[in-house]
DNA sequence: GAGCACGCTTGACCGGGATCAAGGCGGCCC
DNA sequence: GGGCCGCCTTGATCCCGGTCAAGCGTGCTC
């Protein structure tokens, strides 16, 4: 059944059109709308081209920044798929989240002024780098740059506290698939077949479960028509039933 | 023991000393320098003066503002604490977070455009009131105003991040105990006996736990000698050793 | 091609914390 | 003062999900 012939890689359609001119790569960007919203003004873009630089390629595995690292950007994601976690003094792993093209990473070193957490590539991964100094500046300047940074930043806030309750691993598990789904579909990437871009472990860690326990409710799911699991790729066949699931977390 | 006496009221002494001149009163404010940063200058504390409203009284369990309240205002807890917290569809509440004098609230109102959750007074309660699009305008004008906001909603998403993992009953409680003891002596409130300004109710459901767990902790946490309980007042007898079982969540 | 490592799945068992239930203690109102 | 009610505590029981263990398929390396 093929099932992972895909592994450790996201296979969306590249989001990249032929890209020479990087002094207008946000707007020749797939994901221009999404990344910097549909907000920010004419001028303000052209400023903000100006001070993006294009970073990559990661590999599977690579570090865009790891904890500690003295902050001085924030970084979209542009293609592939980022996850962030913190390693505890005993080794252990703890995923904060995934990250998807047009995404932020690195808001929450603002205020500690150090990333807080490594940002792992999963799978290949390119970047834009934004100099915070001089992202700040510019925001003086543009309204609508300031205004779209408080929105990141407050819709951050929002989504950490969304896993935070004490929910069901079923609860969790069909929150996860379609909080996917809406991100995808706002990117265009095929929703029919979410292609996972990680390995189940990461998944059950950032959901504070075991990697069993989401091998077993994937089962479970399937056996009741949810969905359809094959290896990284996952179809989504009762999305109405599924979102009823994941209601107490998604819709407070 | 007269333990109860105190029931449902932060008795911290006084914050707000005598405050005829509102158009100063962060500078004469006790949580000034916590509420605004360090980082603000002489300018643009001024500025902020000219456009901070001081509202309140608010009794115990009146909201400051509710869930799907447009939003228009970000607020600083001038006296007393309040509580935020959502109510999901079937009336069970989830408590989001604990907030003392100098914190803001509504932060993460900012991208939805509606307050996502209620900010309800656990006793008596004043705060100040920003109106967002006149601080925001400020903030262009003002980069130390702006980089104080940046801060601010950076460190809440550390924050909301803390109790996401799935940290033990022990390890919880003394975090969350070390934490309200810092954020206490941070605001000059006396630190050898914390007086919580909410219910075993409010904590158990924060922390994600059951009233009764949170009992049972308590119970164990004095009979092991680290702490003293005596209704709603709570010393610290072995910070130390209490730090080294919140160290997985605290010191990641 | 053999061997290995890794990711994923499935089963058996166990434990921490939720739930259910009962009771005590104050505070407040009539 | 009597009675109600909210908050807190303690005990008994149960269950979800973690842990341990084993097995399988796939891809990589030598």
């Amino acid at each position: 059944m093929g099932r992972a012939m895909l592994q450790g890689r996201m296979h969306a359609p590249n989001p990249i059109a032929s890209d020479g001119d990087e002094a207008h790569f946000c707007s020749t960007c797939a994901f221009g709308s999404v990344c910097i919203g549909s907000g920010v003004d004419k001028v303000a873009l052209h400023d903000l081209h100006c001070l993006v630089e294009h970073v990559g390629a990661y590999r599977s595995g690579d570090a865009i920044f790891r904890t500690g690292d003295r902050f001085n950007a924030i970084y979209a994601v542009r293609s592939g798929a980022v996850k962030t976690r913190v390693v505890d003094l005993e080794g252990r792993e703890l995923v904060l989240g995934f990250h998807l093209p047009g995404e932020l990473i690195g808001l929450d070193a603002i205020d500690p002024e150090s990333y807080p957490c490594d940002a792992i590539a999963l799978g290949d991964v390119e970047v834009c780098r934004f100099s915070f100094p001089a992202l700040a500046t510019l925001a003086t300047r543009a309204p609508s740059i300031q205004r779209e940074l408080f929105r990141r930043l407050s819709r951050d806030i929002g989504n950490a506290a969304l896993l935070a309750g004490d929910y069901s691993a079923d609860e969790r598990l069909a929150a996860f698939l379609i909080g996917l789904g809406r991100r995808y579909a706002d990117r265009s990437f095929p929703v029919h077949t979410l292609t996972l871009a990680m390995p189940r472990g990461d998944i059950a860690n950032y959901l504070r479960l075991a990697a069993e326990t989401v091998s077993r409710v994937l089962r479970r799911f399937q056996d009741r028509g949810l969905i359809r699991v094959d290896g990284r790729h996952v179809s989504i066949a009762k999305p109405a039933e599924l979102f009823d699931l994941a209601r107490p977390i998604l819709q407070r």
